[in-house]
Order: structure tokens, then sequence, then C-alpha cells
DNA sequence: ACAATAGTGTCTCTGAGACAATATTGT
DNA sequence: ACAATATTGTCTCAGAGACACTATTGT
């Protein structure tokens, strides 16, 4: 950035930046997973005042004039699921984090108008978390339920609409980023990377059109030379294994079926 | 949003928003438009400190407590282009307007940690702009520039960063969305339509395959039943008049050519 | 008259999806 | 033995792009 001109030095040092009405920043984090097969996000049970014992997404206050959104974004995630150490910090550098949306109504919070900057973390099955200081517990919720049932946890604050938003960004991004191997380990094999897609789109996809499909994207997966130490859960071969390829883009993309409806 | 527990009003009477140190928020705008078959974007010359009497996007301070950040950048079009009478409420209100990213470097801004809100606006062809009242002057630039020279225009702040990212933004988002209609009258032809494109992404679209794919793209256009008053700059039919239709998707979608690259 | 342009037709190639077939494994 | 699963093969259809062609218009 250019730094700013000699005769604008005088107007900066009589600069008063308290003379506004007061706008707080917070960083929140969409942390999701796989469990169990199925999409899990990280919630944590609020310690402080407003809405005390009720489930929010973790995040927390913009350390002003201190840290960048994305730094902030990756040190609440750190702090909340209690990842610090050594060992924990090659499981979060596999992470994968971005910059989801900002929601800034003036009622969102009770306290004072409050605009937070929403960010999306994809991370492999990570370990159960540990609860940061201002929350009275962490942990992995199921991100969507069944049919008839609320599409989302029942979250205080707008966080319902965050994840919401989260979950369509990320059924959307999976089409034409090959960010579906963030949900997994270092190597995976072809059915785990169809498990992911399944878990996301919520369809059943079909597994030799999938298979074909996915090696036929140059750079999305290659081949390590192992394979699975066991077939599947009730019988069949083992699968070969592959890793993340040094593709950005997929292309083609793999589209979600069903799309070809009237008019969405 | 759910209301606060009468257990917590003694904690928000309590409460003092100026405990923190301070972080300001501001709402910047790339309104962009097509002037003369060329993407065009709208910048103010600053009237005041910082930067005085360089350009930069227009934009403005959030009004902490009143109002959420889609009006805000309303707002911030409005004044900054002197759009404002009954009149002009009617050209506002076909603008496509949506939020782009937030910026929030430490250092972005000398006076202060500025959290910037950056919106995307799509707009048809609108007035030489007015002045508004925190700017020197306002007006369209090229967008981009001939390849060789800068990208982008020299602006102040990290706005050239912001501008590059709505162009990243705006050429992916046409190929999925019906948005290159923003940018037209209410009435327009499919040669128009295809100046939109081969203007935001920089190529040369094969006319006859254009027009054929359009038109197969279900609720992407509807006939109107008039014809363009001559045909093109030097000659040829006259073409046949389309307005937007209800799709809001584009499928199947409207990809750049030349996207089989290696790994991009 | 001439060149440019709107709109349509045709051909080829790629890729998606339905379905089948084969080999390999867990129970 | 049996059922489930990984992987590959085949077929068909939709759509993208190259190219050609006709009709209509401005200069």
């Amino acid at each position: 950035m250019p730094a700013a001109a000699p005769d604008e030095q005088q107007w900066l040092a009589a600069y008063d930046p308290r003379a506004f009405t007061p706008v707080a920043v917070t960083v929140d984090v969409v942390a999701l997973t796989l469990r169990a097969g199925a999409l899990h996000v990280l919630l944590v049970e609020r310690a402080e005042p407003p809405f005390q014992g009720r489930w929010a997404l973790p995040g927390g206050f913009l350390r002003a004039g201190q840290e960048d959104l994305d730094t902030a974004a990756a040190r609440e995630l750190a702090e909340e699921t209690g990842l610090h150490g050594s060992a924990d910090t090659t499981a979060l550098s596999r992470v994968h984090l971005e910059q989801l949306g900002t929601y800034g109504a003036p009622d969102r919070d009770p306290r004072m108008h409050v605009v937070s900057v929403a960010y999306l973390a994809f991370a492999p099955d990570l370990p159960d978390p540990r609860a940061g200081t201002d929350a009275a517990a962490a942990a992995w919720h199921p991100a969507t339920r069944a049919p008839g049932r609320p599409q989302v946890p029942d979250l205080v604050f707008d966080h319902a609409r965050i994840l919401a938003d989260a979950l369509t960004r990320v059924r959307a991004k999976l089409e034409y980023r090959p960010l579906a191997t963030a949900f997994l380990p270092e190597e995976f094999t072809i059915p785990d990377l169809r498990a992911v897609y399944e878990a996301v789109w919520g369809e059943h996809l079909h597994p030799g059109n999938f298979h074909r499909k996915v090696l036929s994207v140059p750079g999305f997966v290659e081949q390590t030379g192992t394979t699975a130490t066991r077939g599947g859960t009730r019988g069949g071969p083992r699968a070969r294994h592959y890793r993340a390829g040094p593709a950005t883009l997929l292309h083609p993309p793999l589209l979600r079926p069903g799309r070809d409806r009237p008019i969405p």
C-alpha cells in the first residue's frame, strides 16, 4: 500500500478513531468435517452472555490493529478446537480455510452493531475438540438433519443462516474445485472420495461412473501405488490409494445429478 | 433473532461498546457497466485525506446501528453516482448488487484498522456520475487495459486488488448466472448480449454458436416480438429483441472458451 | 454492388449417464 | 458359498465447436 503523502501527516495525527459510533467486528468459522459418513459442524456452547449456555459457531472479536481477517479465522479455529500443539499444527495445516461472507444487520447482536466475517473450513476427521476460553463446551454436531426436521441445528444470532449459506457454498464448490480431498487424509481411495460427495450433496452417486469421471479429470488425484488394507465393509477387492493432485480447478467439473430441473 | 433472556438484561445494561480497540467498517462498491463495448468501473477522486486527490472505489463508513451492509452499499452507490431522483430510482432498481468479499488487513488504511466490505454492482449504461459529498469528481474508467500495461487502474488502499477480485468474480459468474442482462437495457438483441460476454471475458465468441447456445438455455431470454431499428454498424439484417427470462441459473452453463488448458 | 451481419444447418468429438461384466474380497 | 464391492467396458444421447450457407441490410 502506498504511504501517506507528507502533507497528510498532520491530518492523520489529529484523526480520532473514537469519534464515531462504534462497530465491532467478529470472525466466525463454519468448520466442516466428515464423521461416520455424515457432514458435521463444529459448535461451541457459549460460556458468556449474551445467550449463555446456547450453541453457536466458534468465533470471536477481531484483534483490532493486530491481525488480518484470515489470521483471525485461523486463530479462532485453533483456539476453539483446542488444537495448539506442534502435532496439531500439522493437522490444522491441512485445513482449507476460505472467506464465506459478511453479515452485518444492525440488530443481529443485542450488545451493539456487530459485523461478522464468516469463514468456511474443510477439515479431515479431527479429534474431539476441547472447549476454548470463552466456551463451556465444544463438539462436532451433524450439519444437516433428516428431511422433515429442521435443516440445520438451532443456533444463536443469525448463525443458522450462516450455516445454511455455508452448506450451499460447499455443495456448489465441490463441483468445480478439488476440495473434497480436504475432508480426507493424505491418502484415500476413490470410494472414500465418493463418500465425501455423497455426504455433502446428500445424493447417491453411481460408483462406476464416479470412478471413471474422477480419474478423467486431469490433476484431480494421483495414484500412490499402495492399496487399502482391506476391502469394503462387507467384502470386495481392496481399493487403490490416491492423493490430491496439483489441479486447482476441476475441468470438466463434477456436476450434481438432477440439475436439469425446469428453472431453479 | 431470538430476544435476550430476562437474566441477561442486567448484563447488557453494563456492557460498554467503547471498551475495545476501535475498528471501523466501510462499504466499497465496484460498479461495472458497459460503455462503447468496453467494461468500465465507477471511480471517485477523493476530496478528503487520506490520499486526497487520488482515485478510489466509491464507498464510505457503515452507519453504525442504523443500516445493514446491503443497504449501505446501495446508499453509497446512489450517493456517489448522484442518482437520487425518482427517475433515477428506476435506473438504480435494475442494478444487480451482490457482496464480493471483505478486506481487513490491519495496515490497509493509515488512519486505523478499517475492515471494508466490498460489493459488486452490474449496471446498464448509466449517465455520467455527479460527484458525491466527499468526492471531488466521479467518472467511469476503463476497468481493464491493453495487454502489457497494468491490468487495472492505479488506485489507493488495496482497491486495485479489490477491483481485480471483482473482475475475476464477474468473469466466472457470467458462466452460470444470467447476469449479463444486467448490463443491458430491458430489451436487447443476441448480438448485444454477445458484446457483454466478449467485453467481460476479453475473448471473441463465435456469433453463430453463441446465438444458438443462448436460445438453448431454458429461461435465459424471451423474445419480445420487435426487432432492432437498424442492422449492424456496417450492414446486416435487423436483430430480434429479447428480454431477460425467469432463469436464475444457466443450465447448461456458457463456459469460457479455451478452458481446457493443462492445469490452471 | 459489395461487404458485413443475423440467423440456421450440419458434422464431429467429447463427456455424462445407464447398464453390464469381471475380478476380488469379507462374512 | 455368497453377497458386496472395485474397476473396467459398452452403448446412447446431449451439447460444444468448427464450418458452411442464406437472407437481409448499411454504405
